[in-house]
DNA sequence: CCCGTCGATGTAATCGATTCCACGGAGTCC
DNA sequence: GGACTCCGTGGAATCGATTACATCGACGGG
C-alpha cells in the first residue's frame, strides 16, 4: 500500500508537502498541490489512519460499549449514535457486552487500547473499577440510558416516572389490583428506577407490590419467560405483569404461551422500551416509548463537547405511554395508539 | 498516559525489555520480568494498539459492513461475527450500510484507511469499485449472506431454495394459486435468488409469476409497506405475499393492518428470514430460517484462514421452512413449529 | 587458559504520518 | 539598495511500539 513517502516521491516534493496538500494547509502553491493531487489519485494513495493516530493523538473515534445487541432498542440507539457522529466527523465503534459485565470490561478495554477520543456507556454493573479509573483519568466519558452514581460523568437518559404512571391508571382503570413487575438487575440504574417507579406508582393507587411479585430478570428474554412461569406458579398468581424491557416481555409472551394461557385475558401484560413489532404481537403490547434516536444523538453531542473541551451537558427526556391491548379493552380509555 | 518509555524507567530496564515482557519473549531473566511487570502495575500501563499496529502492520481487528442494523437478522449475524472473532483473537469493527451504496463505500474506506485485517461484507449492491479493488489490492475478504458474481473471495451464505420450494408446496396445499413477491433489490444476490428460487418453485406447481404479482423492495420496512398496499390495489389482489425479509413482512403486515384486513384470512404472508418475534405476531408468521449463528461463525473462520493464510473456504449452508399460522390453518401439514 | 556459544540486555532503526524550524527567494518599504 | 517580511518548501524530530543487531558476561570444552 503506498505511503506518503510514495506519493512525495511521485509528486517530486516532500512528504511535509504532501501533508500539507491533504491537510488542506493554506501555503502550499499551486503548482505543488496540483501535482501532489495528481500523485494521489495516480498511486491510489489513502492515509494510514493508525500513523496519523499515533502522531495526532487522536483517533476520530467514539466507543459505544451497549448491554445487549439483540435487543431493538439499543439496536434503535446505536444507528442514532452511529449517524449523529458521522455527522460530526466521528466514526463508532461498538462493543456489545451481552448484559455481562466481564464483557463489558473487555469491551472498554479494548476500546481505550485503541485510544478512541471517547466512550459511551450503557453500564450493565455498578461500575467497574476500569471505567471508573478511566473516567477519573479524564477519558471524555457519557452514561447513556444507565449510568453509575457518584462518578462526574454526564448521563443522557429518559425518565420513565411519568410514563410508568400513566401506565399504573390504566392498569388501575382495567380492574388490575395484584400486578407484578419483571425486574432488571439491580446493579443497574434502569433495573432499580423502574421497580421504584411502579411501586410509587402502585401506591398512589393504594396498591403494594409484594416481593414475591417482583421477579429477578437479566433484561434478556430467557429470564423473562423463567420469571413469568414463576409468576404463574403461584398460589395467587398477578393479574398483570410490567415488564421491565422489551426482552422480557418477549421471553413472558413464551411463557404465557407455553402455558395455552392468553394475553390480556388470563394475565395482562406491558412493557418498558417500545419496539415496532409490538404493533403486531397478538395481543398488540402496550409499552413505554423512549425518544431512543434523541437520546442517541444527544449523548453523541454530549460527549463530543467533552472531548472538544466543551462542558457537556446532562439530558434527560420524557418516557411515554403507548397503550395497545396487552392489559384489556377499555374503551374509554383517552390515549391510544394510532400506529 | 504512561508509555512504555515510563514503564522501562520505572523498572531501570530498556523499552526492548519491557517489550519483550510484554510479548513473552523467552530470553528475559526472570528478575527483570519480575520488576517490568511491577512498573506496569504500578503505572497502570497499557500498551498502546495504535502504535503496536503502525509498527506491525496488523491491527487485530476484522471489519464488518452489514446491511441494516435494524434488521434482527443482521444483528444476530454480527453478534455471532464478534463472538468468533474474539475467540480467535481478533476484535470487530462493524459498518451499517443502512442498505445504502454510498454509506457502504464510506464504512469500507473507513475500515480500510484503519488498516483493519481483514473485511466481511454483505455488499448491498452489485459492486462498488472501491471493493473491488480492495479484493484485487489483495485486502483477506468474505463475503457472507449476499455476494458479488465473479470476484475471487470466499462466500459463506445459506441457501434457501428447497426452503422455498417447501414453502411452495405449502401454500399450494393450501389452496393459494395467485401468489405475488416482495422482493429485495436486484442489485443484490439475495434480491435476486429468492425472486428466481420461488418462480422455479411456483413453475414445478404449474404456476405463474407475473410481473405485477413481483413488487420492488429494499429489504426495509417501508419498501413493504408500500409494496403490499400496492398488491392490495390490484383487480385481482394476491391470495398470498412472500416477504423476501423479515423487515418487509413487517412493512407488509403494517399495510394490511392499517386497511383494516386478516392475515391469512384475507391474504397470507410469509418470509425470508425467522427472528423470535414471529413466535409471537398477530398470527404468527410462517418464515424461512438461516442457521444465522453457524454462518457467521463460518465467515469468521474462513477470513480468519485468509488472513493467516491459509485457503479459507466458501460455505453453503440449508435454510429451513417453518411453519406457522399466516399462510392458513391445515391441520394435516407435518412440518411444524413447537415454539 | 583461551575461545566459542549462548543468554540477557541495550541501542537504534523503523512503521507513516504531522509539524517545528530553518532557509532561500521574492516582494516591500524607507 | 539594503533590511525586513512573507511565502513556499524541505529536513528532521516525534508519536509508542517492535525488533535486528551489537555487546557483554558467564560458562563449558579442548
Amino acid at each position: 500500500m503506498a505511503s506518503i513517502k510514495d506519493v512525495a516521491a511521485e509528486a517530486g516534493v516532500s512528504v511535509a508537502t504532501v501533508s500539507r496538500v491533504l491537510n488542506d494547509h493554506p501555503s502550499v502553491s499551486a503548482e505543488a498541490r496540483a501535482r501532489v493531487l495528481a500523485a494521489v489519485e495516480a498511486l491510489g494513495y489513502r492515509p494510514n489512519a493508525v500513523a496519523r493516530s499515533l502522531r495526532t493523538d487522536q483517533t476520530h473515534t467514539l466507543g459505544l460499549v451497549i448491554s445487549d445487541v439483540l435487543n431493538p432498542y439499543f439496536t434503535e440507539l446505536a444507528r442514532s449514535v452511529e449517524e449523529e457522529a458521522r455527522a460530526l466527523g466521528y466514526s463508532v465503534i461498538i462493543g456489545n457486552a451481552d448484559e455481562r459485565p466481564d464483557l463489558q470490561d473487555h469491551h472498554v478495554r479494548n476500546l481505550l487500547d485503541r485510544r478512541i477520543d471517547g466512550l459511551l456507556v450503557s453500564p450493565t454493573d455498578g461500575g467497574s473499577p476500569l471505567m471508573l479509573d478511566a473516567a477519573r483519568a479524564g477519558t471524555p466519558m457519557v452514561f447513556v440510558d444507565r449510568w453509575i452514581p457518584g462518578v462526574d460523568v454526564p448521563v443522557v437518559r429518559s425518565d420513565g416516572r411519568a410514563a410508568v404512571r400513566d401506565l399504573v391508571a390504566h392498569l388501575h382503570g382495567l380492574g388490575h389490583r395484584r400486578v407484578a413487575i419483571i425486574a432488571g438487575p439491580a446493579a443497574t440504574t434502569t433495573g432499580r428506577e423502574r421497580v421504584d417507579a411502579f411501586r410509587d406508582a402502585l401506591a398512589a393507587f393504594g396498591l403494594e407490590l409484594p416481593d414475591v411479585y417482583i421477579g429477578q430478570g437479566d433484561f434478556q428474554a430467557e429470564s423473562g419467560r423463567r420469571v413469568t412461569e414463576g409468576f404463574l406458579d403461584l398460589a395467587e398468581p398477578p393479574e398483570a405483569v410490567f415488564a421491565a424491557d422489551n426482552l422480557m416481555a418477549l421471553g413472558a409472551l413464551d411463557a404465557v404461551r407455553a402455558r395455552g394461557l392468553r394475553v390480556p385475558d388470563d394475565i395482562a401484560l406491558a412493557a418498558f422500551d417500545d419496539i415496532p413489532w409490538f404493533v403486531h404481537t397478538d395481543p398488540p403490547v402496550t409499552a413505554i416509548a423512549q425518544p431512543t434516536g434523541e437520546l442517541g444523538r444527544a449523548a453523541v453531542r454530549a460527549l463530543v463537547d467533552r472531548i472538544e473541551g466543551r462542558p457537556g451537558e446532562s439530558v434527560t427526556l420524557p418516557a411515554r405511554l403507548v397503550v395497545r391491548r396487552s392489559c384489556g379493552e377499555n374503551p374509554t380509555q383517552v390515549q391510544r395508539s394510532t400506529t
